[in-house]
DNA sequence: CGCATTATGAGTTGCAGG
DNA sequence: CCTGCAACTCATAATGCG
């Protein structure tokens, strides 16, 4: 996908000047602009008139939060007096769709929402609660989550936050809001992110050249014709210019690797960007287009550092990292993991062809060679007494690339182990193992996880940052990368509230945190879309803030390995990107407001 | 139903060579 | 500048078996 970013095209005039949009307060900014809770106006209070008490203690509550009263007041009357959910949710889209990078700091969140209500002995109870499985999501707080959410019909807070996610993304890409509803409106609510963003691209291109009808222009966007869609994306791509698009680095060792420190390299973060909390996010670099512009707009506009593990371990692995993590005297683990094939496995060495020149394996991913396909070059290599015939060396280094298969034979190819693969990563040996896991469950959860060395790499400042041990959130943790990485780091890992929806992957880290005898507490939750202000609010007045939020979305939709469903960001598992977003600016802006 | 097995390309980038 | 080619990729869905 290629979006349209509005800053430095003088000819399409993206952000028009009688645009009419609800931060008329402010002046009209021409570069996109972050949609951040961090960044939202506050109003200046005019007097609300004519209320009941009720609303006006609501009223005054959301006020108290940084809300203006004019937008608490539209809120209110959008969702009603009951329901305290809806009107936070609306006001936080208002928030984000307002820009205004000047305001910054104005992020005013009472820190004391009726503390005697939070102040409770919550760690007490959670840690009762974690023992019956299953039920952590619900079995908190119940009483009032519980009954919000009934009295709030799932489908419609679905489709609200759908609606306003696609608003908040075109916002985002600097587009105006006419543009975006307009958009919304001709293409309809369901339209994906990339159809709206050709669409308003296709718009913008038929009134510069004045050649297509708005007619035609629909029935094009509505996907009848893809040879001209394709041509219109590229003449969108020469007018917006490709500059400021993001590019990976050759070689991909981001802000350097362990042999390559890049001593002198020194980088300036966005004000909006630093901490507290220090916060790493994770995906794969391969991403399709656009996809990293978005991730980097989204996150206080850092520059993602691009790093292949293979400068780590002998595997690949692509990933891209965002992160206001300080680069200056960084250390690798120890021991330093055996960087070629030969080194790793050295039983294959006997059996390794000369004609095949892998000295690095590829990246790990979720399924593993077949046995048919390996019992297909046993037997294509077996005609030969000496080297086959280049075309049949060809096919074989081919697939043994395509599926990373190591000689364990004479003529003979295999899949690596799951304990491999677990070496591989960085994971201690049966990490995964064990516990009524499966062995395609492994490969899953392994080929979906971080590279420990890699990461460690990189947390590994915080090791003097913080000597006395971290408090952290996790979101998507998966099987613990970065809990194994913190703690081979020698990091004490006092309070992780960890968020991961796989049920098996959940029982692998707690395993591993019980094997380790962590003194720390581990909290766990499964849905990041429940995770909401009440229980950052609620959390962090117990454990007194987190130190580190991190997180790799799931790259489902992104990956190129997926031939049915690689949607891009707006994919049905690759959109809670945005839900990581909605909640690391949740903990920064608690967190400003406890300063 | 759980688990294992298998088949299923496209999108993107880099590079060599016109 | 362009074109062709090689290389690579945190996956999904259908099927069969016990």
């Amino acid at each position: 996908m290629q979006d349209g970013n509005g800053s430095g095209s003088e000819s399409l005039d993206w952000n028009t000047d009688d645009e009419v949009d609800i931060r008329s307060e402010t002046e009209t900014s021409s570069h996109p602009t972050l949609p951040t809770l961090s960044g939202a106006i506050i109003g200046n209070g005019e007097a609300s008139t004519s209320n009941s008490a009720s609303r006006t203690m609501l009223i005054a509550h959301f006020v108290g939060m940084g809300f203006s009263d004019k937008l608490v007041s539209k809120a209110i009357d959008e969702n009603g007096e009951g329901d305290t959910e809806s009107i936070l949710n609306t006001l936080l889209t208002y928030s984000s769709l307002e820009n205004s990078p000047e305001d910054e700091e104005q992020c005013n969140i009472n820190s004391e929402p009726s503390s005697s209500d939070f102040n409770e002995t919550f760690v007490d109870d959670y840690n009762d609660n974690f023992l019956d499985e299953d039920s952590d999501a619900d079995s908190w707080g119940e009483n009032e989550v519980e009954v919000k959410i009934k009295t709030e019909p799932d489908s419609a807070l679905a489709t609200l936050s759908e609606k306003d996610n696609k608003l908040l993304a075109l916002a985002s890409m600097g587009y105006t809001r006419e543009e975006a509803s307009t958009a919304m409106e001709r293409c309809g609510q369901e339209a994906s992110i990339l159809v709206l963003t050709d669409f308003i691209c296709a718009a913008q291109v038929a009134r510069e050249q004045d050649c297509y009808l708005p007619e035609e222009t629909k029935r094009i966007y509505n996907g009848s014709n893809p040879m001209k869609k394709r041509k219109l994306i590229e003449m969108c791509k020469k007018k917006v210019g490709a500059e400021d698009t993001i590019r990976l680095p050759n070689p991909m060792i981001g802000f350097g690797v362990p042999s390559q420190p890049l001593e002198d390299f020194r980088r300036s973060l966005p004000e909006a960007a630093k901490g507290p909390p220090y916060f790493y996010y994770e995906n794969v670099a391969l991403a399709p287009k656009g996809v990293w512009d978005t991730i980097s707009r989204f996150l206080y506009e850092i520059e993602p550092e691009f790093v292949d593990s293979k400068y780590f371990s002998a595997t690949a692995r692509k990933r891209g990292y965002v992160h206001n993590l300080p680069i200056k005297n960084r250390f690798p683990l120890i021991p330093l993991p055996p960087l070629t094939i030969h080194q790793a496995f050295p039983l294959t060495r006997k059996w390794w062809p000369a004609w095949d020149p892998r000295d690095k394996l590829n990246c790990i991913q979720t399924a593993i060679g077949s046995a048919k396909l390996t019992e297909r070059i046993r037997s294509a290599l077996e005609r030969y007494d000496n080297d086959p015939p280049e075309s049949v060396q060809k096919f074989v280094i081919e697939q043994c690339r395509k599926w990373n298969l190591v000689w364990v034979g004479r003529n003979k190819v295999a899949p690596l182990e799951p304990d491999e693969v677990e070496m591989l990563l960085g994971f201690p040996k049966n990490h995964t193992r064990g516990g009524g896991i499966s062995r395609t469950d492994r490969y899953k959860s392994l080929g979906n996880s971080f590279q420990v060395d890699t990461v460690a790499y990189h947390l590994s400042v915080l090791k003097d940052i913080f000597p006395n041990g971290i408090n952290m959130l996790s979101l998507f943790s998966g099987i613990g990368g970065a809990e194994v990485a913190l703690h081979r780091l020698g990091i004490k890992l006092k309070n992780v509230v960890s968020i991961e929806k796989s049920k098996v992957n959940r029982d692998i880290v707690r395993s591993w945190w019980e094997q380790t005898n962590q003194t720390g507490n581990l909290i766990d939750f499964d849905d990041v879309q429940q995770f909401d202000v009440d229980r950052v609010v609620q959390i962090i007045n117990n454990i007194g803030g987190f130190d580190l939020v991190v997180g790799g979305s799931p790259c489902n939709n992104l990956a190129g390995s997926n031939r049915v469903s690689r949607d891009g960001l707006e994919g049905k598992e690759s959109a809670l990107f945005y839900d990581y977003f909605r909640i690391l600016d949740l903990v920064k802006c608690v967190m400003r407001s406890r300063e």
